[in-house]
RNA sequence: GGAGAAAUGGCAGAGUGGUCGAAUGCGGCAGUCUUGAAAACUGUUGAGGGUCACACCUCCGGGGGUUCGAAUCCCUCUUUCUCCGCCA
């Protein structure tokens, strides 16, 4: 969430933010967020004078009792009383701004960064780079699902069976293979500098709402309402909320992590031919990418995520392109972001793998992650996350494209990790 | 799951109803001394709100209560430790 204080001051800058965005109504709930907040430290100077007056009552009351000046200090007594009732009224006041202005806080988005495009959906994201050859598949050529069938590597029907749609079963080289996958993308990311951990899978309510899921993602996520745990939809979530609570010494920036975790998405409201096979699924793996940054060093920071995400993909070689995304288009919480999409040959179209965020100080402020600057003071550091990689739709696009007569041939980097070089 | 003990500032650790945001030690920072460093000495050192700046307010695991007044008493939740039970 946006900081009031910075709202405050920078009402057009946020407007104009928030234009980019295509967010309705946006004016007037600035409005109200500035007009709570107003409200809101009315209360509270007004409550603190009453609090500091019934606090040196007491402490005068303590003085006339020690000194034997039992009736002076009752006549105050009944003073602090009224005094007492009416500050618990005011302290309820308090309270109910305070949650206003909260509700009204996580309504608003993250203010794009300047370079973000206009746009208002998918399509009007800009495409920022493009590399690898899309290659020429034999006339047979299938879509994985068909692959994953023929080859009884994944099998759909029986994850169904166990769990429902969107669960599949990884069956013999095809398990090996998501094995594979991981620890690749785990060695590239450690290699980069990224400490490797391994994080809870369910978080508690506080996580989700550091990192911004709660409340406005509720839905898509697993809960579990016995224990108010969350099934987490990304490493992202636990991973970040490490640093809840924090405040960091300058000079322990950079601070970069990866972590592979099954991810759980309940995918309401999903349907049709984008969602087969594995183009969508309420669990699948991935290995994803955190960084806090000094707030001076988080566009760097971005575009070295960028660039090791780049790395990945052309060693694998797979046909891929980078999306910067439109306002319109842009996650909640996000500053700016970019996509990485994989060209799946036998579908003819691209598939998202991989998307790379700077969150600005937006999660930061929730998650009171900060650090003391060189004035001493507390500042909100910066969040990056970035997918290093999802396995799913690398797997579908690897499948598709590598496909040849013979079998599936699996790209050199990944070999020694299978002990393979064929699916036939 | 049962019984007991505990939770205080970066860390250790005092504080059981009144000038306690909290002794003391360590650590950190600044200075003196030194060619430099160490040692020693001196000072400084939690977070949030609020203010032009002060003042002032809140916070001693979380929440609630008693009281004129709570780190201190009561209730409750969470977590940790010890013992028992169960167990991958």
């Amino acid at each position: 969430m946006l900081q009031v204080a910075f709202i405050r001051e920078n009402k057009e800058i946020v407007l104009k933010g928030l234009a980019k965005r295509n967010f309705k109504n946006a004016e007037e709930l600035v409005d109200k967020t500035i007009a709570a907040d107003e409200e809101r430290r009315a209360i509270q100077t007004e409550l603190d004078a009453m609090l500091a007056e019934s606090n040196k009552l007491s402490k005068d009351i303590g003085m006339l009792f020690k000194s034997g000046e039992t009736q002076k200090a009752d006549i105050l007594k009944k003073k602090t009383v009224q005094l007492k009732d009416k500050s618990k009224d005011l302290t309820e006041s308090l309270q109910n701004k305070a949650n206003e202005l909260q509700e009204l806080l996580y309504l608003i988005p993250n203010i794009p960064n300047e370079i973000v495009p206009n746009g208002v959906s998918a399509d009007d994201n800009l495409t920022v780079f493009q590399e690898g050859k899309i290659p020429v598949l034999h006339k047979d050529a299938l879509p994985h699902w068909e692959l994953a069938k023929k080859y009884d590597i994944i099998d759909f029907e029986l994850g169904n069976k166990i769990a429902g749609a969107g669960f599949p079963v990884y069956k013999g080289k095809g398990a090996k293979l998501q094995r594979a996958l991981i620890n690749y993308f785990l060695d590239k990311n450690t290699a980069a500098g990224y400490d490797e951990v391994q994080v809870p899978h369910l978080v508690n309510e506080a996580s989700g709402f550091g990192t911004g899921q709660l409340p406005d993602k509720e839905g898509q996520m697993y809960h579990d309402a016995q224990d108010n745990l969350y099934l987490i939809p990304t490493a992202e979530v636990p991973v970040t909320n490490i640093f809840r609570d924090v405040i960091l010494k300058e000079d322990e920036f950079p601070i970069c992590k990866t972590a592979y975790t099954p991810c759980f998405r309940r995918e309401a409201g999903s349907y049709g031919a984008h969602v087969r096979g594995l183009n969508r699924l309420h669990q699948f793996d991935k290995v994803e990418i955190v960084r806090i940054e000094h707030p001076n060093n988080s566009y760097k920071a971005l575009d070295s995520m960028v660039n090791h995400v780049k790395s990945i993909l052309q060693e694998l070689n797979m046909p891929y392109r980078i999306l910067r995304l439109c306002g319109g288009d842009m996650g909640f919480t996000s500053a700016l972001t970019y996509d990485f999409e994989v060209f799946s040959t036998a579908q003819d179209r691209w598939l998202e793998i991989s998307s790379v965020s700077n969150f600005e100080n937006f999660q930061a402020n929730r998650l009171k992650l900060r650090f003391k600057n060189s004035e001493g003071k507390s500042e909100l550091a910066h969040t990056l996350n970035g997918s290093s990689l999802a396995l799913p739709r690398v797997l579908a696009g690897l499948l598709e494209n590598c496909q040849t007569p013979e079998g599936i041939k699996i790209p050199k980097v990944l070999v020694p990790y299978c002990g393979f070089d064929l699916i036939n």
